[in-house]
RNA sequence: GGCCUCAUCGUCUAGCGGCUAGGACAGCGGGCUUUCAUCCCGUAAACCCGGGUUCGAUUCCCGGUGAGGUCACCA
């Protein structure tokens, strides 16, 4: 089934929260190391603590893969597995090797216990049947591997490491336990995860050891920072993927910018669709500093993509975003004079608003000779009979001269009658959009409030 | 507090002993233009500090400082 040497990473999420663009990044950076090397990407899902699962958690994590294309060649869900007792009987096997113990003390709870300053568990020498099972750390030996994307060869004196547990009362298995179990069952070769995980790789390294699994390449990945200091969290503004996607950011700029924060190409080429993106990944690139998380930066991208994307298929994205309640022809027609002014799919009605809502004009906004530019305009339009962009223009313009208006007074004046706004796309082409009957309707009422 | 990791413009980064320290985003200025935007051009902006090693350190070593992580029967 899998490939003789070839690479298998995988990513593996608890389905215990919303997923983050850090844990996207995960999948994205484990994705792709393993199609750059033409292996599989596993998806698993870590739902061992059956506390804390939020419900639906899988679907989530499935669907918002799907919507960022990274597809998966193999599916594990990690609680099925337990039924096999692959994990019981491993934690077992340490128990008559000596390497783990069993213990029955009341589970503790970090948070209530502050910092812990035994390492050492007190049942490891009460010789117990039963209970929850703990790997037995030995004081004073090293243990050490070398991190494939910092390059960094990292070494723990195993005196600060403690009697992690492997597998609860419950019968499940701990992280501790599974990752290991799983990722050698799973011929895994290369093991990327958040820096979050640094220090309790030396329980997975001590677990590997005593079972006598090959090591794979184990990697830590930087956590990207908030602008105000610490790391990402969900009520530090919206990073969740759903988040963003709702905000009308785009799959493939949402990718494209957690591809560059924490890895870098030599050339520091800066767009890649995900194809272009897993042909170069190498990780010489992976940045070794954590990132701060920079959404100028992320709209950027937004906007370029937008630009980017062809217009039916615009217009069928915004068209979604705002669950199909504008009119479509509108939205079609209006696509191609928006689309390099939104930088998120959501600016699209504060834009183009007008379209479809009757404007409210404020008086003060209009210039001192409002009232002879519109009352022009006004007239030109009534008279305009082919209704296309290249009419409205040339007459508007030729009226403008023979009247010696100023050019962008007086357009400015036509403008904020019908939008009510100074911002807004091209306002002839707006016009042409907004249709004869309408816009006369509008220009009267704008005459009304200037007079 | 113990342990681990990290440190180039505001931000993402290139650099891997000798460079006018390069690019991108953001900023600023200009051009285009009937607004805004797109687009184009230009400009300002960085090697955390202190010791070494070396003919020479942004780059190598040590220390400091700062930042992040972690010390659960959570992942």
């Amino acid at each position: 089934m899998s490939k003789a040497n070839s690479v298998r990473t995988r990513f593996a999420p608890s389905p215990t929260g919303s997923m983050h663009i850090g844990n996207l990044r995960t999948a994205l950076y484990a994705y792709a190391l393993a199609k750059h090397n033409d292996g599989d990407f596993i998806l698993r899902i870590e739902d061992t603590d059956k506390k804390r699962e939020k419900t639906g958690g899988v679907e989530e994590i499935k669907s918002l893969l799907k919507r960022f294309n990274i597809q998966w060649d193999e599916y594990y869900i990690q609680s099925e597995r337990v039924k096999s007792d692959i994990y019981k009987k491993a934690a077992e096997k340490l128990v008559a090797m000596g390497k783990a113990f069993y213990c029955q003390c009341v589970a503790k709870n970090a948070k209530e216990d502050g910092f812990s300053k035994d390492l050492r568990d007190p049942c490891r020498s009460k010789k117990l049947a039963s209970g929850a099972v703990k790997l037995k750390v030995p004081d004073n030996e090293k243990i050490s591997f070398t991190d494939f994307v910092s390059k960094k060869f990292v070494e723990w004196d195993t005196s600060v490491v403690g009697d992690a547990t492997l597998l609860k009362t419950d019968g499940y298995p701990t992280y501790h336990l599974a990752v290991v179990v799983d990722d050698t069952d799973m011929n895994v070769t290369h093991v990327l995860r958040g820096h979050d995980w640094m220090s309790s790789t030396p329980i997975h390294l001590l677990v590997y050891k005593y079972l006598k699994f090959d090591v794979p390449e184990i990697g830590h990945l930087t956590d990207i920072l908030d602008p105000e200091g610490g790391k990402l969290s969900k009520r530090k503004g919206s990073t969740s993927c759903e988040g963003l996607l709702d905000e009308g950011y785009l799959p493939d700029a949402i990718l494209n910018f957690i591809m560059l924060t924490g890895w870098a190409p030599k050339d520091n080429s800066e767009t890649f669709s995900l194809e272009g993106f897993v042909k170069v990944f190498n990780p010489d690139g992976f940045q070794v500093s954590n990132p701060i998380f920079d959404r100028k930066k992320l709209d950027w991208f937004n906007g370029y993509y937008i630009r980017n994307t062809d217009n039916h298929q615009l217009s069928r994205l915004i068209g979604d975003l705002y669950k199909d309640k504008l009119n479509k022809d509108i939205l079609d027609k209006s696509i191609p004079i928006v689309k390099e002014r939104i930088v998120k799919l959501s600016d699209y009605f504060d834009l183009a608003g007008f379209f479809y809502e009757k404007p409210s004009v404020d008086k003060n906004l209009f210039g001192d000779d409002a009232n002879q530019h519109l009352g022009s305009a006004l007239k030109i339009i009534s008279s305009i009979s082919e209704w296309k962009l290249e009419s409205i223009n040339t007459n508007l313009l030729n009226e403008v001269k023979s009247k010696g208006f100023k050019t962008g007074d007086f357009f400015m004046d036509l403008r904020i009658a019908l939008t009510g706004k100074k911002f807004t796309p091209p306002i002839n082409d707006s016009i042409e959009i907004l249709g004869k009957e309408e816009t006369l309707v509008r220009l009267r009422k704008a005459l009304d409030i200037s007079n």
